[in-house]
DNA sequence: TATTTTTTCGTGTGCGAACACGAAAATAGT
DNA sequence: ACTATTTTCGTGTTCGCACACGAAAAAATA
């Protein structure tokens, strides 16, 4: 099973090729100071010459150090949508914590900029070695990631895009894209004169950029590339509102004939509910996004038609990594990275639930 | 940046705890015998109590081995699909590298099984730690695995499924469910008394079990999925007949008035090659498999509507995976892993081709 | 009981790198 | 020329684990 022995560069090898010492070399590498121009010059020569790159394995072990991540993302208990950054958190730990590298959790509330605030404190407290956080407050997280920079502190974010920063790497939706994708998948079943709704379902009568966006896709890519005539209404329905969605959703399918629906964000299930409830023996076309259960379910059931998925768990898990090759292997990363837009079936659904790992042996 | 000092278990924690040497513990761990039965088993027990996992760096730094991967594909001159499999090989290596595992990759023809069982010898005398390999002949393959079993190397799977032998792994597409997926996505276009026309372009007569897997599954969802009456034609095209596909295809744009096109495998290409070069007004539907350079192209060309990725790169990159961790870390696998069936389309195309990694610092 | 054999166990070294300590060499000061 | 100081560099220890060697303890034999 196992294979020929070890050949790798080691420092011990360049010195005796440079006819200095093991420490001579090491205050080179490290630019420690102490060593003459000379043998300076001529060991980072023959570093090169032989192409010298570290063992990872003996050097994390030599550090006798642990990096602490701390992520800070939305309260999973307040919008399901973040429970599945965990799984992409604990796939992160199980391929870095031989590495020593250790990651803790904070959450705010993601309708409370004061909240975001008031916690980030709490993040810097813990002494963190990186940082993942949501940057959903533009503002404050322009503060929080300013305050990182002059820490020196390196962090990523996902899922929510932040200009003029400087993260170690992005990673999440193009979200004009996905619009398309969800326009393009409507394509197929639309004839002449049909009608679409577009129903923005949210938490109070806020409507955020990331679904502004979506929405702007959407129209965009039916508004150019569909050759007969459509029309498409857009609704607001406002959870925060007692009479909703119940009202909107009454009022749409009473006075109009819509063929589609569109919700831009993860509050398909409302939608579905609604109709699932109402036992029409008409099908209507529904795109929603992400997979959390109910939505999941609603698909299964055939109530929803397309799911757009966003991968947080691999937003989580690459958002991570790329702060673990910046701080451990000096890697960089791209500074955005767009994730894959998955089109989410019934037929195709199960395989998107990851199993978990077996039980070591 | 870095956090504070080490706590993990070590074997001298352990050692000390139990009165004992970490020679003795050592022996215990792995089962040297020479130890006292009632000290193994105290041993034993504080071992579970406190949790002991090895420390994996010093382990590998211990060891003073290395670990060859040996891969055994298709050649993928003669198909290109196989190319994106070095890129699955590359991510891998890239995780595994700190821990000394090496890849050397072996093709062989994928229409000439003696090829294969030479080549099999040629795997041998690498002498690999695991092999990854394509179980494409029933047979040989069965033959290699039994052999490979012999010789305790441990062997991992991908795109093919064999049954009855002993992988540490497989990875692969369920084909049936793929075929599900096709099905339902042309449900949305289909009219009452439509036509749609199944296209086996193949190399040879030869129609493998996947392809026939893949098929059945798209008959068997149009058949209880579909409220109106719709018609479903099969033809072959043998691309060694040299007035092939033009023949064939010749005739079924005539004779018929086919809807919509299903490719099982991942010759899309030469269909939307032959509609492409017509100029046709009409817009057929063509659903394909894999994203083939080709392939890629008449997609954003709006010739071709649909294809169904298999993911070999990640089918790469987590059959290389499960033999590390199986030989390293000693943990076990799922024996089946079925990868997502991914559905692409022009407008999610980008985000589906991976980014290489930027240059160290 | 003395001696041999076997079982049981502790110690020491190395893997490759980090870093502390102190020695040798070079330079400065008297 | 002889200290004193600074610059330059080599050695030794540590990280957690694997494994060889040999010592102590126990059991078997004389």
């Amino acid at each position: 099973m196992e294979k020929d022995e070890l050949k790798s560069i080691r420092i011990k090898d360049i010195a005796e090729k440079c006819g200095v010492s093991v420490g001579t070399v090491d205050r080179v590498l490290y630019d420690r100071g102490g060593v003459k121009a000379t043998t300076k010059e001529k060991v980072l020569k023959t570093l090169k010459e032989m192409n010298y790159t570290p063992n990872m394995l003996a050097k994390t072990l030599a550090l006798k150090k642990s990096f602490k991540i701390v992520t800070f993302i939305p309260d999973p208990e307040k919008n399901e949508y973040w429970k599945k950054f965990h799984t992409g958190v604990d796939h992160a730990l199980a391929d870095m914590k031989n590495f020593n590298m250790t990651v803790e959790t904070l959450t705010f509330d993601m309708y409370d900029e004061d909240d975001f605030n008031r916690k980030t404190k709490k993040v810097l407290e813990l002494n963190p070695s990186g940082v993942v956080f949501i940057p959903v407050f533009k503002k404050s997280a322009t503060e929080f990631s300013k305050k990182l920079d002059e820490l020196k502190i390196p962090y990523s974010f996902m899922d929510t895009y932040l200009q003029g920063v400087n993260q170690v790497a992005y990673f999440g939706q193009d979200a004009e894209k996905s619009g398309f994708v969800a326009g393009k998948l409507l394509k197929y079943s639309l004839k002449d004169n049909d009608k679409v709704a577009i129903l923005k379902v949210t938490e109070n009568d806020y409507v955020s950029r990331l679904i502004r966006t979506r929405v702007e896709g959407f129209r965009k890519f039916l508004n150019s590339n569909i050759d007969m005539k459509i029309t498409i209404d857009e609704y607001l329905i406002d959870l925060s509102q007692n009479d909703e969605p119940e009202k909107t959703l009454n009022e749409i399918s009473q006075k109009n004939n819509y063929t589609a629906f569109f919700i831009p964000n993860s509050r398909g299930f409302i939608v579905a509910d609604y109709f699932a409830g109402k036992n029409f023996d008409k099908h209507f076309i529904i795109i929603g996004y992400d997979l959390l259960d109910k939505n999941v379910r609603y698909l299964k059931e055939d109530y929803i038609d397309f799911l757009i998925s966003q991968k947080p768990e691999e937003q989580a898990y690459n958002a991570i990594k790329s702060l673990f090759d910046f701080i451990l292997m000096n890697k960089k990363s791209h500074k955005i990275n767009y994730t894959p837009i998955d089109i989410i079936i019934k037929e195709n659904i199960d395989f998107y639930k990851k199993p978990v790992k077996p039980e070591n042996l």
